[in-house]
DNA sequence: CTGAAAGCGCTTACAG
DNA sequence: CTGAAAGCGCTTACAG
């Protein structure tokens, strides 16, 4: 058997009859044999790995169900393709930019995902710059020309403002998350639009995040006079956090006030009372960006025209709001 | 300039003066130059990257603090080796057994970590046969000749069962984790061991850490008669779970019952009442691990004799019990 | 220190 | 289909 026909049968090279290549790939599966991917990753002049720098501290990242649902996700897409995910938590968007650079230099990765894109993003110029392939997750929108997935930010804003005012909250509070991130400002448009559009009042207060950031500015709303009737957390552990401090200022909930959160978890069903939350289905949203990454990957080694993704991204799995028991009705 | 040299100067490779090291070093800085890591892992038979594969559906993953910050301290050790980190979910220890198989046979990885060590596991014989680097992460104690890192957890029960019992209570359950867990069963071990030793009773309910399984082991708890005075939880979230069924009964926590966990996180601080848990840095956990793969790849590269690491494992960090709201004395 | 050369393990035309 | 060969971009001795 030829090193030729061996490599013909593994890579789907036409050039070889069906039969011959059944028996070579029966033979490598019966004796363990695989490619060295260093040897292949030179010579077909491709890394087979894609890269997710995340900068966010560690922290931050524990508490947060988004990140490992995104990266199950991308996984489960790229793993089906023979890619590896090579993985790098930094500090900020700074050492994340350095990271990217290298792994192009280095040819360690064909392309990359940008996450939690910020207002003004040092890494797209970057990208842009260098060729390196990158699709952006959680984008606010279009950016340049790099394909982005928005992930539903203003759908499920609008869907939670709609859901209280329905209720017959019309003073709205919202404890948002950085105010850096694209996604934030997303979402405070969004909020503000809902608001507006139903005729409420309120306002956002950003955050870093932390619990302690969310247990500051709760006190901060219910401090205010008018107090909101409702307020709208970024993600679920901020939800908890405030619901603590607005339990201990001897407000009931729902009863005294609603609580609702733009993400959900387990955490929100299991804690008391269950918080009203945004859902939806993140892996799925993942898997769809890592298959258009691959593809811009394919298309830049073909030299073919990149599609505009920009155009055509598509967002699986609607978001839907799971009612629980921290919404009521507005007490008045 | 020779390529010999420039290759000498980038891998410290004795035989260039020092200043002309430096001014190689400078024109590859300023030029951006970086050495493509197939050709590199080719001629130097490294791939430069060690894999983490993990072996719980994303639905548990998204909810345990413990992997993001063991990943943290993983990475952050590797990526100052200029080593990568490839991850892989996958859905059982049958599947990461493959990929670790796939990974070697590629050499897409010189190393890789072990976590979630079964009583029966398959990856440790499949490990030492493959003669690939490994290392354990939250072993329960000697597994062969692989070197392994328990993570604290015999005394960490028996810092949470010291603390319930010098509170007075003698009725003490647990709400474990999955069965089959090496960690799961040292646990169980130290907390029936901690009981005996304090005269107290009590036993364990495994659970697959999802929260329904917690809510309905607490829920049979709760029933028993004599009830626990005290439940401890194997993580946070399980905990928090358990807390919803026990306030929903109508319990109040702590004055009727007591609740810890022994797993610490911000959730932990953030619920209402705040919770008892064990806290260590799982991050120096994760990074020391990591250096103890560097070390065992080195080594094995060179030929040289493997240094027994089981016998002087380090744990860093020793775990400390941060008592909140959730414990104290026992009713009566 | 330089320069030429072999080799790492593949992929990919190319002549038979 | 086979077989010989070049090339991917490094590392690593080796002679000057």
């Amino acid at each position: 058997m030829s090193k030729g026909s061996v490599s013909y049968a593994l890579n789907g090279n036409p050039g070889l009859s069906e039969p011959t290549r059944q028996r070579i790939l029966a033979i490598a599966e019966e004796v363990g044999w695989r490619p060295n991917r260093a040897a292949r990753a030179l010579s077909a002049a491709r890394a087979g790995a894609c890269g997710l720098a995340l900068a966010r501290p560690a922290h931050l990242l524990a508490y947060d169900p988004f990140f490992p649902k995104l990266i199950s996700g991308i996984e489960a897409e790229l793993s089906t393709r023979q890619i590896a995910l090579m993985l790098q938590m930094v500090d900020d968007v700074e050492a994340e930019t350095r990271a990217l650079r290298r792994w192009w230099a280095e040819r360690r990765v064909d392309g990359v995902i940008l996450v939690d894109l910020r207002v003004v993003d040092p890494r797209v110029p970057v990208v842009e710059q260098l060729g390196l392939p990158a699709v952006i997750v959680g984008g606010p929108g279009p950016t340049g020309k790099l394909p982005y997935f928005p992930g539903h930010d203003a759908q499920r804003v609008r869907q939670i403002v709609d859901h209280l005012v329905s209720l017959g909250h019309r003073r709205i509070d919202r404890v948002a998350g950085l105010a850096a991130f694209a996604h934030t400002q997303g979402r405070t448009r969004a909020f503000r639009e809902a608001l507006a559009r139903a005729g409420a009042t309120g306002t956002a207060l950003s955050t870093d995040y932390t619990t302690q950031a969310a247990a500051a500015a709760t006190k901060k709303l219910l401090e205010r006079s008018p107090a909101p009737t409702a307020i709208v957390y970024d993600n679920d552990i901020m939800a908890v956090a405030g619901l603590g401090v607005v339990q201990e200022a001897g407000v009931a909930v729902p009863e005294g006030l609603s609580i609702a959160s733009l993400e959900d978890s387990t955490l929100c069903e299991v804690v008391r009372p269950s918080l009203t939350a945004s859902s939806w289905d993140v892996e799925a949203f993942g898997a769809t960006a890592a298959r258009a990454l691959v593809k811009l990957i394919d298309e830049a080694a073909g030299h073919r025209r990149v599609d505009d993704f920009a155009a055509v991204a598509t967002e699986p799995g609607e978001p839907a709001l799971v009612v629980r028991a921290s919404t009521a009705p507005a007490p008045h």
